[in-house]
DNA sequence: ATCCGCCTCCGCCGGACGGGGGAGGACGGC
DNA sequence: GCCGTCCTCCCCCGTCCGGCGGAGGCGGAT
């Protein structure tokens, strides 16, 4: 059984006793190989260009440049880059979310034992396959109500009645409308008419709610 | 050096093959312990009941129960409930999300190979730190559009002007607005000339736009 | 060939809305 | 005590909105 290349690590933390704990913790492993270190955002992005590790450690909070603008410059300017796990100290720091967003192939937190720091950072050296946290079911639920199921009334409206209640959402009075579609007033007072109806609503501002309420603005 | 005791994991999946193929990659390590099968969402809560495992491997479709239904149970009715891992397909499966609702502890992807799955299942039975894939990006960008920087002008308004503003992103009329607040009409209609003037917009219709484009809603 | 849905317009009307004033009272800070 | 802010309320007026009824054309379905 030939011995596989070492997993590279690379660590960036402005505090050199977290650099040295955790390059301790690696090291013990015989598959995973600390190459670098860095203490500042800035040195975190030369470094991995010069060293091109297969995952890097990265602090959140650092001076000059935080780990989530390194972790994005990396991805942006780094090709074939490493996977970046981004380390945080709360579960529900806002950082999680920025570090996602930035592309973090994952997130840990600082108390997390030495084992389950190791297997971390195998698991998202060969990643594809993931888990999560108790932050991000925040997310989920969100997204449930950013996404709720398309109300009956979506479905009865016709192309011209969507596009008025898109112009309705933005804001635009009939007249407007009417300029922006090249038709006359009349024919958006009527399109209006059947968009209350089939919404069921009485008035514009209720029918526009009501888009909001539908995300019926992402659709289509 | 002791041996610590072994991971105890269950396998829910309507396959038998696949069953076998998990039990075969799993039982071949040392600290994986497989001690429980299951084929159906009903039979993956009784047999967790049953055996209080320390992981279960769980398939989104299972005949009867479906997997998220079935780690909903588990983790309503089970005290010190397992970790549950849910296992799906496709990275963009919307089984995702309702995994992430239901309470799951993460998800793998089927074609993630031996080593991912052994990892994976270590990973999240000691877990706490935890990581992620594409698909919660997505979360993530939705999760900035729904709490935007609250604008300039929130913090501007008055709390009987925010009062108003929220009735009116009810759609509710003046008049409602005013027998709500108990006030007279004109004092709502001076409200509302106050928010409009301080949103920047014309006219109610804008302002209940702007108050959603704020997330204003959510916040007080 | 006929019917039905959609898009396009018209007029009329009452009511709601928004703009422009102004005014009084309560409350707290300076 | 004075001033500023907020809440309360009043007037008038022009505009826009929504409800109602109607109408013509056009294209697809049957």
């Amino acid at each position: 059984m030939t011995r596989p290349a070492p997993i590279r690590v690379v660590l960036a933390d402005d505090e050199r006793m977290v650099r040295t704990a955790l390059r301790a913790i690696l090291s013990a492993e015989p598959d995973l190989e600390v190459v670098g270190e860095a203490a500042t955002g800035a040195e975190a992005v030369s470094v991995v260009r010069d060293l091109r590790p297969d995952v890097v450690l990265m602090d959140v909070r650092m001076p000059e440049v935080d780990g989530i603008r390194a972790t994005e410059q990396i991805l942006a300017t780094v090709d074939e880059p490493p996977r970046i796990v981004v380390v945080t100290t709360f579960e529900n720091d806002s950082y999680v979310y920025d570090a996602l967003r930035a592309g973090a192939a994952g997130f840990l937190l600082k108390r997390a034992d030495a084992d389950a720091l190791v297997q971390a950072v195998r698991l998202v050296a060969r990643s594809d396959s993931l888990l999560f946290p108790a932050a991000v079911r925040t997310l989920a639920t969100e997204h449930a109500r950013a996404h709720p199921a398309p109300p009956e009334w979506a479905a009865k409206l016709t192309g011209r009645e969507r596009e008025v209640l898109r112009h309705m959402a933005e804001g635009l009075t009939n007249a407007e409308i009417a300029r922006r579609m090249e038709v006359g007033p009349a024919t958006v007072k009527s399109h209006v008419a059947a968009v209350l109806a089939k919404t069921g609503t009485r008035d514009r501002t209720q029918a526009v709610i009501a888009a909001y309420e539908a995300a019926f603005l992402n659709a289509g």
